[in-house]
DNA sequence: CCACTGTGAGACAAGAATGTCTCACGTGGG
DNA sequence: CCCACGTGAGACATTCTTGTCTCACAGTGG
């Protein structure tokens, strides 16, 4: 009975697909179910076996991203020392899954509807949570709602993304270029 | 003979249709055409009368929206007086545009096509020699490429488009919250 | 050797969106 | 009044995508 062997392969297979993909999807969000078989080396017939449709695909993603992005948040530690120390970690713990991230914040489709993952909720909380307590230790400036730089965050994750996968920004850069703008902004700080 | 007269209300009408799909298109970017036809009180014909089919349409708002914001680029007089305020007046100036500019920016299928709007090529540049003419008059940091300070520009505006039309961000406080992190960041300066 | 399972390939119908066409209606000018 | 013009409504074929199905093939374990 190789039920158990058989299942991990799925799952590990599943896996796969699920990055293939969001590699995809992030880069042409209008792919095709058949488009994205080929990048994932399937075919059509078994990606429909692992998701029942497009759809559920597209809401494996979303859970997919938000796991990834709860589990930053988690090993960033961002309850634990100064915010801004706290917002450094989290965006290079996140940063494998900017892409991704990316991708699911383009797809307004995801919040349109009225079941809508409660994940983004849940990590909406934790953020405006952290840019708070910047504010209440005096860190961060207060004129700026948690709000915004949490949205705000989002965009510069999003534009970073994409920046590096077309070759305007270094990768190596990417977590640098975006904390040193959200926390310090472009302005030179008067020495 | 009236053809100058209907000339200027095809004008019109086709003003007033592009305007009304790249609100509509902003909010769901897979509306069909008959969703933008009807969303600007017209028949689908008339809007294939209009634009010969989506793509047209789509590159329609691409050149409008490129249009706007090389206006906002002129109006906001970049290139004189401190380059802080020069970002300041840019960004207020192109705040009714930044909703298309979102749409557009997310819309990838332009950019992959070999002939592109060199539109965006100009605004990059004038862009870039904005931030760049700002570190060089020691008003910037220099680690901040310009390409990403361009690159984050765009994100911020479409967040904070998205953010104020989902009410997440008071719409008069657009302006404010893009040039104040984008150039201030969310650290506070030390007094 | 045989049964079972997962897979790839392809056919197929259903649905949606698009692009094109025709026709009737209303309006405004000559 | 009459005519030209733009428009709305609808029909129509076409194309694309999706979802489902069947069948043959390969690998694995008993």
């Amino acid at each position: 009975m190789s039920h158990v062997g058989y299942c991990c392969l799925m799952a590990l297979d599943r896996d796969h697909v699920l990055r293939s993909a969001a590699t995809l999807l992030t880069r042409k969000s209008t792919a095709t179910m058949d488009e994205v078989a080929k990048a994932a080396g399937i075919s059509r017939a078994t990606l429909h076996r692992h998701f029942a449709g497009r759809d559920a695909l597209v809401r494996a993603l979303e859970a997919l991203g938000i796991a990834e992005c709860e589990a930053a948040l988690d090993t960033a530690r961002v309850d634990e020392g100064p915010a801004g120390e706290a917002v450094h970690r989290l965006v290079r713990a996140i940063e494998p899954a900017a892409g991704l991230l990316a991708f699911l914040y383009t797809e307004n489709q995801l919040f349109e509807g009225e079941q809508q993952n409660q994940g983004w909720a849940r990590m909406d909380e934790r953020l405006t949570a952290l840019f708070r307590r910047g504010q209440e230790t005096g860190e961060f400036r207060i004129d700026l709602t948690p709000a915004w730089l949490t949205e705000a965050l989002y965009g510069l994750l999003a534009s970073g993304a994409w920046a590096v996968s077309e070759g305007r920004v270094a990768a190596n850069d990417f977590t640098y270029m975006i904390v040193e703008l959200l926390l310090g902004g472009a302005r030179r700080t008067t020495p």
